[in-house]
DNA sequence: CGTTTGATTGACACGAGTCAACACCAGTGG
DNA sequence: CCACTGGTGTTGACTCGTGTCAATCAAACG
């Protein structure tokens, strides 16, 4: 299943660093020298790296959804975290020591190992670069305060709202929607574990999203109809995803 | 109100690093002469950092309960994090630019006040430190992702117990407990907008923890009677803290 | 085809929010 | 010294958002 990585594959990642830090080009190709690596191709529901374990590489993920999650003794599972094309999944592992909770795929997904030594050596020999991959990281961090804020604050619809104009914007910065409309492959299951409902009720709320024509889902496809009524119900404001110029419309 | 750094504001802080990441003696000593600083008496319920300003210093606790919060257009506030006596609030803003949320008291804090270029100079002269730096930040993001959890899975009285055992863990760490009680200067308010709770429900909650006999909280002050039951109720696995030997007990 | 996974629906239960009143205490100022 | 105040904790009655359980349906799949 390995492969050598194609310039195209690395894309999603470049660009959202471009987007987000403005790094140059000269640095883009320092990066896709180094990154010239083996790509993995990895079934859905198969775990990156478990809670416990030392990551002995960087993870890059190319396609696909993967997440953060924690199962808690009785069962119930949270999802902390998307990693969505371009995301990087572990810069810190070797500090902290060991993994405190686990990272899988919840879709077939591209990913990219790069051995730790590599990346160390990297971001001491680029000072942007290493910039860059912290910036990757502060980003997240702000990310899962606005999912506390989401999941803390605010009712069922407005968590759903709040999280479809992320994944917008998200995927946006990719290249992944066309119009105000993405590929959505999380099933009501996922979507609960990810907002701390039940999947019964995102049911339940989706319907009434749909009945108020705000989105359309279907297919896996969501179709956002009215962003602004959307972006107003789950009083989404995207300041947190630190992306440049890029307004909600 | 300024008045010079002493020797023993720091000890907080020194044993947080000491405790997580083995920080060496003599990196210590260069620690202390570098943040021989300007320390301030802040009075409770004051912001340090406003949601959209640059921050031009890091700040440090040394005395104190500070958090992040954000607000939401309708009022309602959600407190992503504690910082405590040794806690750094804010590494990171340099790179990501403008602050995505607010920082403030919650009681009179002392805080001392770092200046960004000094910071970025002690990192670059002694790689320890630095890493002891990020090793703050990145227990902090684990430890946003246990609150997420918490919110997210917990009822209300597991948040309770999971919230109390996490802080008996922190607060040890800088010796600011005494056997299994330490001072909780929290109002029901505030623990509500921590978890994600009514103020009416956080007193009735409490009430229960009480009753069963497990902790007791009076005049700002919790004693942990039962201290397995509490984490067990709670769930609660101090992984995550990434603090070196030390049992739940 | 059966089998399985995910979506949908309805009836019902319950945890938590809301509203409102009251108690308590520490300041504060007259 | 004592009213007055505002913040915090406490309590009860009631409402409501979500969870639970269970059945059914639809689509994907080997």
């Amino acid at each position: 299943m390995l492969q050598t990585t194609k310039m195209a594959d690395l894309k999603p990642f470049l660009q959202k660093l471009r987007h987000g830090c403005g790094l140059g080009g000269e640095d883009e190709a320092m990066l896709m020298r180094t990154l010239g690596q083996a790509v993995r191709r990895v079934a859905a529901h198969q775990d990156l790296l478990r809670i416990g374990e030392k990551a002995d590489s960087l993870k890059l993920v190319l396609e696909g959804f993967a997440c953060r999650y924690k199962i808690l003794p009785d069962g119930r599972r949270q999802i902390m975290a998307y990693l969505l094309p371009g995301d990087i999944c572990d810069l810190h592992v070797t500090i902290l020591g060991a993994m405190d909770h686990n990272i899988g795929t919840l879709t077939n997904c591209m990913v990219l190992d790069v051995d730790n030594a590599q990346i160390e050596q990297l971001m001491r020999a680029n000072h942007s670069i290493a910039r860059a991959f912290w910036w990757g990281t502060l980003v997240d961090e702000a990310t899962l305060r606005e999912w506390l804020v989401n999941i803390g604050q605010r009712t069922a619809i407005e968590r759903l709202a709040h999280l479809f104009c992320e994944l917008l914007v998200r995927l946006r910065v990719v290249g992944l929607t066309n119009g105000d409309g993405y590929d959505m492959p999380l099933t009501q299951q996922e979507l609960g574990d990810t907002l701390g409902l039940s999947t019964v009720h995102v049911n339940r709320v989706l319907q009434e999203l749909r009945a108020s024509g705000v989105i359309e889902l279907r297919n896996k496809h969501l179709t956002i109809h009215d962003l602004p009524a959307l972006a107003t119900l789950g009083q989404f404001n995207p300041l947190y995803l630190h992306v440049r110029n890029q307004a909600p419309s």
